[in-house]
DNA sequence: GTCTATAACTCGATAGAC
DNA sequence: GTCTATCGAGTTATAGAC
């Protein structure tokens, strides 16, 4: 009786359906490697109706690229204009950050790897919108470093070091799951722990 | 007169003019992206010869694989093998491997794109050697912390942080770029300053 | 060993029935 | 909307002359 209406857009529609496969498949192996027969497959469709709903390959593409990067910008969006003290952006940047990565783990790679092979396209198409600017961040690390409360540091550095830390573990977790002989589950447990010991680790090389 | 002999294996054959195209197009695009015409073009040779010699694509692929990862694995060996005091191991390590990378800065997004894409045959084929242990540093750390000369900290931890440090920047170049919105002469003074900012960030953040 | 020509195959895209 | 069938472009791989 209550499911008259037809969900006008969104829900598990095919179209919904046929892009989340292809988020799982884009994500993992990138616009070469990635192919529509198993985005098909995945989402349990014909490989026609690919093109029905997105006409060619590169547009399916495209829309699953700029869903990705939604999610990251407003992130580093807070960090870099949010009015909040250093110490206090710093703890939630790294907790919200690596909290996102965690339940996204291809996307940095995803990102990277698209801007490195075809940056044209990714700053034309794929990333049209405006960058958060870092300059309030900028101004932040330097008063704190003039007031004593810090070391002084170079805040483009600083920025970079935050970033390379929450992120570049995922990136690279097969690499150092081998490189520290670490089975599945350690590995779950560390990456849980990152979130306390990468602020921890930031903190400390920030003391005056 | 000095000029009789073949030189038996190495210099600039047919063969290593064509590992050294494809290393250049593997390593800027990876296996998919790459292409058997462009990696001739650049060798200067006909598309027949690479199957003359290397007979499958995936065959020079897991050629130039190896020989990339080879590289990595003799620094982090030094670091985690090596018998000099924790401080001076640290310091080299930073400055070998940021040097290493900066020379060779496709390889990283390389390697971590192809271990992603296909596990199986990374560590099957392409890595079939020993890693290095890291025991000697994990007691290194534990034994400086016990002696009260640096912060306790998670050895493990720490080594990611200071691969994460060096590798990310370089990996994550362009999005870095955009973030920071720097040119690509600033880009390339800030990789060079890097060496130090990773030393003393690190360094700080083992203070007592 | 190196080339030209072409076979064999993969994959994105389309036509057309239901 | 969804499917089956097939085309056609682009690529890997091979045959065969030189």
């Amino acid at each position: 009786m209550d499911k008259r209406e037809e969900t006008p857009d969104l829900s598990d529609s095919t179209k919904k359906k046929i892009f989340d496969a292809a988020h799982e498949v884009f994500t993992k192996k990138g616009m070469d490697g990635a192919k529509m027969q198993e985005i098909a497959d995945l989402a349990g469709i014909n490989k026609a109706l690919l093109h029905y709903y997105y006409k060619k390959k590169e547009k399916l593409y495209e829309t699953v690229a700029k869903a990705v990067i939604g999610k990251a910008v407003p992130v580093i969006r807070q960090m870099f204009e949010g009015d909040q003290p250093l110490e206090e952006k710093i703890r939630r940047f790294i907790d919200f950050y690596i909290g996102l990565i965690s339940h996204n783990t291809f996307i940095p790679l995803f990102i990277i790897s698209e801007i490195n092979k075809h940056p044209d396209r990714f700053f034309e198409t794929i990333f049209p919108q405006e960058m958060p600017r870092p300059e309030v961040f900028f101004r932040q690390v330097k008063e704190e470093a003039a007031a004593g409360r810090i070391r002084p540091i170079n805040p483009k550095h600083l920025i970079v070091n935050i970033i390379s830390l929450c992120v570049f573990p995922f990136v690279g977790k097969p690499m150092m799951r081998l490189v520290l002989g670490m089975s599945s589950g350690e590995t779950l447990i560390f990456m849980e722990e990152r979130k306390v010991e990468v602020t921890s680790f930031v903190l400390a090389a920030l003391r005056p």
